[in-house]
RNA sequence: GGAGGGAUGUCCGAGUGGUUAAAGGAGACGGGCUGUAAACCCGUUGGCUCUGCCUACGCAGGUUCGAAUCCUGCUCCCUCCA
């Protein structure tokens, strides 16, 4: 709050300058090399905060730019808080047009938080991270509750965006919703937190913390704020439940195969916040877009991967052979209905399994398969390659 | 509490008694082209024991030879009034 306010030296605003490029926003303007500074001084690290509401049980590319960052704090010297939202999550958030989004029993929770904290260690620096949960405190009484409800107008909450666009189009928005900024708001009063980062659609409730912080009579946060990863499509945001991600988990072959669907267009963002740096120029977009696959599977896998994910691609879509590692499906001995093999290999419905057929979009070893006969005898497809489309494989074994 | 409007397939959205598994679009999938890019062209897009059968237009009943379409009740959403 009131405390005097530190002056940067060169070495501050130099660290200032590259932890704030390919930052959206990060305000307000000159806190971060203030804060620097006083971190610098009193020797205390910032403590940098990121929520993460354990909804799914996967980390994607687009989360790891904000941890890129934390790790570049991290790399300053300084201190990322982790914050589960557990309590938040155990609620459910019903934001955004899929309002039927479900609320997540405490067992599935913890496994989440779990996976999460393994998949964010991928990025962050383990020795310089601190684990909070917001169940610590939000499961306050109704006293403590109202108090902290006082502290924010609607009108204050209304003019966050999409709030106000809903309300405006008479689009129903939940008390709970509204709710959701105060108590990340909160979050941070509970953390002390000196930087909070988010995408840019998280901007809004950021500044709320800044504003409940000052409050509760704390010094305020500064924030920054990340562009937001566009997925596979190129258009809409990275994620989850837009089936538009690239899972840090994925396997390699995976991954790469699925960086290099990406459009064109998106990969000057992909260089940009995924290597921290600006596509090559009078590079061929194609190899452009090999380099980005083979780094970033280098990244969340190793260098043995990418370099067999690479050679991978080459043999499988290049050179249109068949991959060395594809699952094993058991088929029952006898006669082997296709549209059913085609179920218990790739997931299909018989009835989808079928058209697919007619559409010759199945091969077995390299030869399209013929609509017709939809039975074979078992023995026939016995240790064979069957294939789906371009990419999806399973060799087959009758079963004893 | 009152008045009015609405609920259709993954999503958006037509359809107001009879080939309607339901127009159109988006998305997705498959094929072609290609750099698993974009653009473009073609096809598919509820399920199944598949020349047929079953299920489907918020839920439950009813009218009718026949309903997503008409009636009754219920649930949920929206708008305005109190």
């Amino acid at each position: 709050m009131s405390e005097p306010q530190r002056v940067p030296n060169d070495d501050d605003l130099r660290v200032a300058a590259y932890l704030t490029r390919n930052v959206e926003d990060a305000l307000p303007a000159e806190a971060l090399a203030a804060q620097l500074a006083r971190a610098r001084e009193t020797g205390e690290p910032l403590r940098c905060k990121l929520g993460l509401d354990p909804t799914a049980p996967d980390i994607h590319l687009g989360h790891t730019v904000v941890l890129q960052k934390l790790r570049e704090l991290q790399d300053a010297g300084h201190l990322v808080v982790l914050l589960i939202g557990d309590m938040t999550a155990r609620v459910g958030d019903p934001s955004g047009r899929d309002s039927t989004r479900p609320v997540l029993d405490d067992t599935a929770i913890d496994a989440n938080a779990a996976t999460y904290q393994e998949q964010a260690f991928k990025v962050l620096d383990p020795a310089r991270v601190e684990v909070r949960r917001n169940s610590e405190w939000l499961d306050m009484s109704s006293a403590d509750l109202f108090g902290l409800l006082r502290t924010t107008t609607v009108a204050q909450l209304l003019e966050r965006d999409d709030f106000s666009k809903r309300f405006a189009a008479g689009r129903p928005i939940t008390v709970l919703e509204l709710l959701y900024p105060i108590m990340q708001a909160y979050d941070s009063v509970a953390l002390e937190a000196d930087i909070e980062l988010g995408g840019t659609d998280q901007k809004f409730n950021l500044l709320l913390g800044r504003d409940m912080q000052r409050t509760y009579g704390q010094r305020q946060q500064s924030i920054l704020t990340m562009p937001i990863l566009p997925g596979l499509d190129g258009e809409r945001k990275m994620s989850k439940s837009l089936g538009n991600q690239v899972g840090v988990r994925d396997a390699p072959d995976e991954m790469y195969g699925k960086l290099l669907s990406i459009p064109d267009a998106a990969m000057p963002q992909y260089y940009d916040l995924l290597l921290g740096e600006p596509m090559p120029e009078g590079v061929s977009p194609r190899d452009a877009k090999h380099a980005l696959a083979h780094r970033i599977v280098e990244r969340f896998h190793d260098a043995a991967a990418a370099a067999a994910a690479s050679a991978s691609f080459e043999r499988v879509f290049v050179a249109k052979e068949i991959p060395d590692d594809i699952p094993v499906v058991e088929i029952p001995a006898g006669e082997a209905h296709l549209p059913a093999v085609l179920g218990a290999a790739f997931g299909e419905s018989r009835s989808s399994a079928r058209r697919l057929l007619s559409q010759g979009a199945v091969k077995c070893d390299g030869d399209v398969l013929p609509g017709e006969p939809l039975d074979v005898p078992a023995a026939d497809l016995d240790g064979r390659v069957i294939q789906l489309g371009k990419r999806r494989f399973a060799r087959l074994r009758v079963g004893s």
